[in-house]
DNA sequence: TATCTTAAAAATCTCGAGAAAAAGTATTGA
DNA sequence: TCAATACTTTTTCTCGAGATTTTTAAGATA
């Protein structure tokens, strides 16, 4: 694998390998929906599927289990990790810790380079929105509103702590993503960016913590909406 | 594997393959400094000493990088996570904030099971300690160790807190473990766990955060006194 | 009908051998 | 002596087949 350093970003940049390739194929289908929460992942199926051997997927299915995005169970296989709303619930909370910390940290550590990078990540987020009005590239969009996150936090200077926000956002991905059918975009999320990037590039700690705090909870309380019925529907599995 | 669960505590309970036996072996010779840090692991060698097959010991290995005890590289096999007093500051830093949190969560929940449980692992632990003074039965004191953090924070409610401090646990066990031989033991310790078990009984989570905080900082802080070069002595590899 | 036992089917887990890549060594030339 | 190239050796990566274990299904008994 690319990712090599212990606290290193979980997003190498070219697959070497089969394994990382079915590695990434498998990640991408687990947080888009593809592969639904809870199902049984059948190396003997899965391997015509992606088009590697049977050892290699086994591999690449270990590896995802650092991600929480896959669990295994004695000698009873693979399975996509279940969902839950307490799950969401714990991953947002951890995550707004985390992150608003990471922030503050950033803030106080970013230099010149890291307002230049942040300005141009938040014009690549905004671009990739405008675009995406007509059209329904989500992917684009998805990657600069996970790099526009990633470069807010990018000065702290604690490579554990920026794993671990790497693994929640992740976590946080999958669920939106299935939440998605049942709510559109009731949110003004572009309004939110920029009011975060304006307090970052002022260095106003508190108030970017505190909006940057309160968009993260915003994704997990917009899924709270949702008639009960409904959302057990999409949940269970 | 037995730890199935998404977010689970990394210490599963019997292992039912081979590939959890390997698994387990090699973690305890990386964090016991049997494997040197940033040594090369071949796997055609170890196979061999481990008593596996090629693949099932790949796969091992593979596990071993969730809990960022290995690290690979594209067409360039595994390697022993290297160590670095940096890394080690920043796991110190980021779990003094992480279980300082997480324990003030769980004194505010935690019931009469949980008082229990804690008295009972802090009476494990004084055990331990006195049986140790004059043999050399580090494995169990460990353990114990391990077993009384586990249990002070077990009432909080953050599965994704806990299992991040596992991880996180783990790493300065094996910072511990290396720094060991330099710095034999200058603290005491006992008094410290008495104060902290003392505090979240009554409830005085203030006070319990900070001598925790204070006592896991001074792990760190013990390992900075060592004369530089006999650190880098150890650290490099 | 429900439960326990027994047998077939499917899936997991494991190993060894072959292809691809990297690392190391020797040779050649200036 | 040094650098570059070609060759050899080692190691990684990958696949397919066999041995265990789990799961499923059928049959028998109360």
């Amino acid at each position: 694998m690319a990712n090599s350093t212990p606290t290193g970003d979980s997003r190498p940049t070219e697959p070497k390998t089969l394994v990382e390739s079915a590695y990434r194929a498998l990640r991408r289908d687990i947080i888009e929906g593809n592969l639904a929460p809870g199902e049984k992942l059948r190396v003997e199926h899965l391997k015509d599927n992606y088009g590697v051997g049977a050892g290699t997927l086994r591999e690449a299915l270990s590896l995802l289990i650092s991600d929480a995005l896959v669990v295994s169970q004695g000698q009873r296989g693979f399975r996509v990790a279940p969902v839950s709303l307490e799950d969401f619930e714990d991953i947002t909370k951890t995550r707004v810790m985390l992150e608003c910390d990471a922030l503050r940290q950033s803030i106080t550590m970013g230099d010149d380079a890291w307002e230049a990078d942040l300005l141009a990540a938040f014009h690549r987020l905004t671009k990739a929105e405008e675009k995406r009005i007509g059209t329904d590239d989500r992917e684009e969009w998805e990657e600069r509103n996970r790099i526009f996150h990633e470069v807010l936090i990018s000065a702290c200077p604690s490579r554990w702590l920026k794993h671990f926000l790497s693994i929640l956002y992740q976590q946080a991905e999958r669920y939106r993503r299935l939440s998605l059918y049942l709510q559109p975009i009731p949110r003004d999320i572009h309004a939110e960016h920029e009011a975060l990037m304006q307090a970052a590039m002022t260095r106003d700690t508190d108030k970017a913590t505190a909006i940057l705090g309160e968009h993260i909870l915003l994704t997990f309380q917009s899924i709270q909406l949702i008639p009960k019925d409904q959302l057990n529907e999409k949940l269970a599995a």
